[in-house]
DNA sequence: CTCAACCTGGAACGACCGTTTCAAGATACA
DNA sequence: TGTATCTTGAAACGGTCGTTCCAGGTTGAG
């Protein structure tokens, strides 16, 4: 074995990853990746390959370690609409405060951008969707087995409606919209579409609380 | 009065709009614009401004031909949850079929790009979506007023969870979900919402109806 | 017709784009 | 230590970016 790498991969692509997750990946030239990733041109083309690989990898690996431990989490957590009540909660807190405030959700972006012609891209996208609408409807189900819902309530259409606001919670979010009102607006169709009484405590509407909540992440 | 200006300033934003809504700001070079426009550099920075002026001004043309006469006839339908079913209908088959099909919606679009860095671009963003939540809301209360909702259902809350919906449909119909699963997703909200049996005819789910309904404005 | 005012075509600007190339440096095994 | 193999640094590639400039054409008023 010759040389090894200086550098480490992991990390590079976390840098990557918030560098395209925030500006897009046409706004963000390969320039921008070697000033934030402190390594040259010829050990990025070398591992990563071109700028459209590099940004697939990133996007990768934003679904891997952003969203899909939350998706799971939701998954698994029996507590049924609770459950669904944290993972929104969370979401805004991720979305308004902390070190990634205003990016939106990397996927979500990737859907109104150039990126999404790519169809290993759009894939990608689908994939995720799917997943997150599984997630919900899994809790959904869970909640109706713990007589959570209003009489009526499809699990399965009130999850793709759920994963459908999501998106529209990400994408006001990055237009400063503030964490108080994407509360207010969940909590009502929590409550619309089953648990009155059973909020968790992720989305007390209350005054927003930026100090306790800074710099969590996404 | 020298000489006068040899194209239609109309027509031109027009096929400006189109391009910045389809491909974004950032993947739209001026180069694209003339080609598009066939008029040259000098016309276009004469008129316009620079690249950002002209996508301000393409925006608010969006805005005003587009989403506002669909805003104001949601707000001045008289009839309530059904006035809502056609909106959403027409939303999801302009998204997906005919000559704007797969291009989501621009100020969507600009929500998740490095447009929204503008703070001009970010307050018509603001204002829009406030025009879509107050129309939202009319038609909402109209419905109230004819007794179509659910009981314990609040307007406003609705309003505001539609409209972020409203983005959700917008973003996923880009990546090519197909109309039926948004027609179902929608229409399974609203009858969440209040409207059993009080369907308009926008959401029948059934088969995908491609033919009818190309070329329809968005 | 004269002429000032405006518009148009096209070339040109410097800066940056993504990508490639290549010599020099570093490493593990013989 | 020699050497094959990989990594790294830095320069350079052609192309495209947004923008500006100016000569030439066109218009309407005097």
């Amino acid at each position: 074995m010759p040389d090894i790498k200086h550098f480490d991969t992991d990390t590079t692509l976390d840098t990557v990853m918030r560098l395209f997750w925030r500006n897009g990946m046409v706004s963000t030239g390969i320039q921008d990746v070697v000033t934030a990733t402190g390594l040259n041109r010829s050990s990025l083309y070398a591992t990563f390959g071109d700028k459209q690989e590099l940004y697939r990898a990133a996007l990768r690996r934003y679904a891997e370690q952003r969203s899909g431990p939350r998706f799971r989490r939701l998954a698994e957590d029996g507590r049924g609409l609770p459950a669904i009540f944290d993972f929104f909660g969370e979401l805004i807190e991720a979305c308004c405060y902390g070190e990634h405030a205003r990016w939106g959700c990397m996927i979500s972006n990737a859907h109104a951008g150039t990126e999404s012609g790519d169809p290993e891209v759009r894939a990608l996208l689908d994939r995720q969707y799917l997943e997150l609408r599984d997630s919900l409807r899994t809790a959904l189900m869970t909640a109706d087995g713990l007589n959570q819902l209003e009489p009526g309530v499809d699990p399965g259409s009130v999850a793709d409606a759920l994963a459908l606001l999501t998106h529209g919670v990400n994408l006001r979010s990055r237009a400063g919209v503030d964490a108080r009102t994407l509360r207010e607006t969940v909590a009502a169709t929590l409550n619309a579409i089953g648990g009155h009484g059973t909020e968790g405590e992720g989305l007390t509407p209350g005054p927003s609380r930026p100090a306790e909540a800074r710099d969590r992440e996404v």
